[in-house]
DNA sequence: TATCTGTTAATTGTCAACATTTCAAATAAA
DNA sequence: TTTATTTGAAATGTTGACAATTAACAGATA
């Protein structure tokens, strides 16, 4: 089989959003094209297209001619939340009216894996992934492209974010009866009540970011 | 007093975006960046990257290597009414925190000439323009950055199926008790009240666009 | 000492040339 | 007629060179 690489600027972009995430370049701190240019060994202008993706995405801003690493406050992560608060339901409510029986399969396996995870105690990281595929796979079955782009954009900086303000921020025990109630209520294509259980799921995520944010703030008088 | 000309990319971008709103350039139509080079007279490098900023943003479209303008279906409608109506009664609930007495008299304001273009019957021009910078303001005193950031996008694409998809919309009754309700709510800083008008604001733009969309596939069959 | 002013190094802005890919029309084969 | 194949024009991908701008610093001046 012959595979053809991806251009470059399309990869500078995977790469340099990557390295965001793992916080290879720190916030705040000042890219230039040259520099990334001699690191990806590539010349400038893919270099150039690649940050003005993520300036659009907010990774990415612009002062004046030079381009900095995203510096968010916990001011933001908040702010992000809010708007997470008010799509997150409405994907769940239109899950529940767009799912399949691929979908109610798929649904079921995974709060499976995830009720076996919280058995067996797993890992952290593990359990984030089950429930970064449970969050994909709802709002893949919201059937709308319009919230699935704006969502992909969102969780974009989110994950920026948790891995650069909340870094110590302890993931919250997993409640397994939120995904129950969630899953069950699409299973059964109850609109309101996945709408209201996936409010309630998120609800307590805001909170508990709400008293980190509450702590931190303290800590700094 | 000197100004400074824009890089050549900014311009561009803008000039296109523009262009797309006024629908210089048709749905589904390709771009070439020689194409638009030529007719902004100026080299591809600059074109280059406006488009892919345009690409994140959802108005240009990506199929293999070529570049079409995003050619919006109802149901992409629909659902980015769907988001708007989520993210919107958010802004007017935060805004009903954080307005200050500057807001409090702008608003006003906006409501005084909203009242006065309704009881002169202006143009929808006008009317539509108010409608603009009532959400504006409203937007800006939520001081969300993050929500900020997102209903400019949402926005944008708004404006662009406006001009395609909905021309022959009538823009419906302007019910002025809607905004005296919203603004009332603001005004005395009640935020439940406030997300509520507003949600019952949007949601009958809504029905309207639901109605329209129901009109029109019923003609296509 | 503080402010102004050149000077310089670093960075971004822009272009034109060249390489590669892609699509589709034209031609050949079944 | 249909199906492959060829081929070439048009488009994108990439680069290196050069221009313009900016920021920082050192020295001059008050």
């Amino acid at each position: 089989m012959i595979i053809k690489a991806e251009p470059y600027h399309i990869q500078a972009y995977k790469y340099i959003q990557r390295a965001l995430w793992e916080k290879k370049y720190h916030p705040g701190e000042q890219l230039t094209e040259v520099g990334l240019a001699n690191e990806l060994g590539i010349s400038r202008g893919p270099i150039r297209e690649a940050m003005r993706m993520l300036n659009q995405d907010g990774l990415l801003v612009q002062k004046g001619t030079r381009t900095f690493v995203y510096n968010p406050t916990y001011q933001d992560a908040l702010d992000l939340y809010l708007c997470k608060e008010r799509l997150e339901p409405l994907a769940a409510k239109l899950a529940a009216r767009h799912i399949d029986e691929e979908g109610k399969n798929e649904l079921s396996s995974i709060l499976q894996k995830i009720s076996e995870a919280v058995d067996n105690e797993s890992s952290i990281d593990e359990i984030t992934e089950y429930n970064t595929a449970f969050n994909d796979l709802i709002l893949r079955y919201s059937k709308n492209d319009q919230l699935i782009q704006m969502m992909n954009l969102l969780r974009a900086k989110v994950i920026y974010m948790r891995s650069t303000l909340l870094g110590e921020i302890k993931r919250r025990e997993v409640f397994l009866n939120e995904y129950e109630e969630i899953v069950h209520a699409i299973l059964e294509n109850d609109e309101d009540r996945a709408e209201q259980a996936m409010q309630k799921h998120v609800e307590v995520d805001l909170e508990i970011l709400n008293q980190y944010f509450e702590k931190v703030t303290e800590e700094e008088k």
